[in-house]
DNA sequence: GTCTATAGAAAGATAGAC
DNA sequence: GTCTATCTTTCTATAGAC
């Protein structure tokens, strides 16, 4: 057996990285199956020995995606639990992550591209999206310091935070003028923050 | 002559509709030319007498889609600017501009799809979303109830609405669960009314 | 201005050699 | 498991008739 297990993982995995980077920055159909392929230093022909056709990779994409940003943090000792709701919020809403360099939520990168995909896709992104919300609320009970029933306003809804995130980072993306775009993650960071620390327990 | 000018100018607006309709719901790469031209119901070769190429006919979708939603309302007299204020976030953040009902804002339906494409259609998008800046910065001048310096915390800033709204409705149409997207439009909703009243005069 | 026909490039997916 | 070769479809864009 000239492949072992090992590699076969391995392989699978060097063309998920690609999948991530190119999908992120390019979408769903700006992707062929030859350019992602090309990107991993493989060719054509050996892609279907790992996915079963083009919505396969692109779903894994999405999840390993997710995997390797925000699923997976763990605060850490030397931060108080309101630094690090701060921290991770300011994290997902920087320039590096509209650029691109520290890692790439699929949430936020391909919004309106799941929009125009099949179901099966769209599950997909749902749940991701649970994942971020259900993060989110774990976040506001560990950093709300808002006294219930103490406060005329409305309580703020972990629903609109993700939206703000989001909204934020995608639309950084989409704008052609760097700095407006670094504006509108500066608006929603200072927004979201707050709107976490004044959420219900 | 015969084709007048007012007929030309009619079918390029058939086809601008079509354009509107179909890229807002399945994005720039997976309508084609040939599809568009079909819906307008004209064939494919017609459409280089009234766009230069596919580019061209995306960027003036956009345009004329801006056109057609909150570009051009005006409060209605029966109305106070705050009744206004919400109605229009209301509208926007609702389940028919979700599913293409009433009309389909391309800041939200095209958000990820943009950042894909070249810099000229970037700079069209940017354009869009200032004019939506302006509309709610204009709109929060005229609705806001909050006291100057009578409020401790930080003023929500107008951009960070703009997200909520894009964000919102972009989520909403991406999510498969439509409880979900229905939550979420609730949400958004009622955050971007609360800040919207809160900003600074 | 609108049509049909077509050129030329690129895509997804499969077949078969190694 | 990975390669090259190829089938088939679809796309953008152009040419030329009416």
């Amino acid at each position: 057996m000239p492949y072992s297990k090992k590699h076969k993982a391995a392989t699978r995995q060097k063309i998920l990285d690609s999948a991530i980077a190119l999908f992120s920055s390019k979408g769903y159909d700006q992707v062929s199956i030859d350019r992602l392929m090309q990107h991993a230093n493989l060719t054509r022909g050996a892609f279907y020995a790992h996915f079963k056709n083009k919505n396969d990779v692109y779903e894994e994409a999405i999840l390993a995606s997710t995997r390797k940003s925000f699923a997976r943090t763990r605060k850490p000792p030397d931060l108080t639990k309101k630094e690090w709701g701060r921290d991770l919020l300011s994290a997902y809403l920087s320039m590096e992550h509209v650029e691109q360099q520290s890692f790439s939520c699929p949430l936020a990168f391909l919004v309106s591209d799941i929009a125009h995909q099949e179901p099966e896709i769209r599950r997909t992104y749902t749940h991701v999206f649970k994942q971020l919300s259900r993060g989110l609320k774990r976040l506001s009970k560990e950093t709300s310091t808002e006294k219930p029933g103490h406060n005329s306003r409305k309580q703020p809804d972990i629903l609109a935070i993700a939206a703000l995130m989001i909204g934020g980072v995608a639309i950084g993306r989409a704008l052609e003028d760097k700095e407006l775009s670094a504006s509108v993650l500066k608006s929603c960071r200072n927004q979201a923050i707050e709107l976490l620390e004044q959420c219900p327990h």
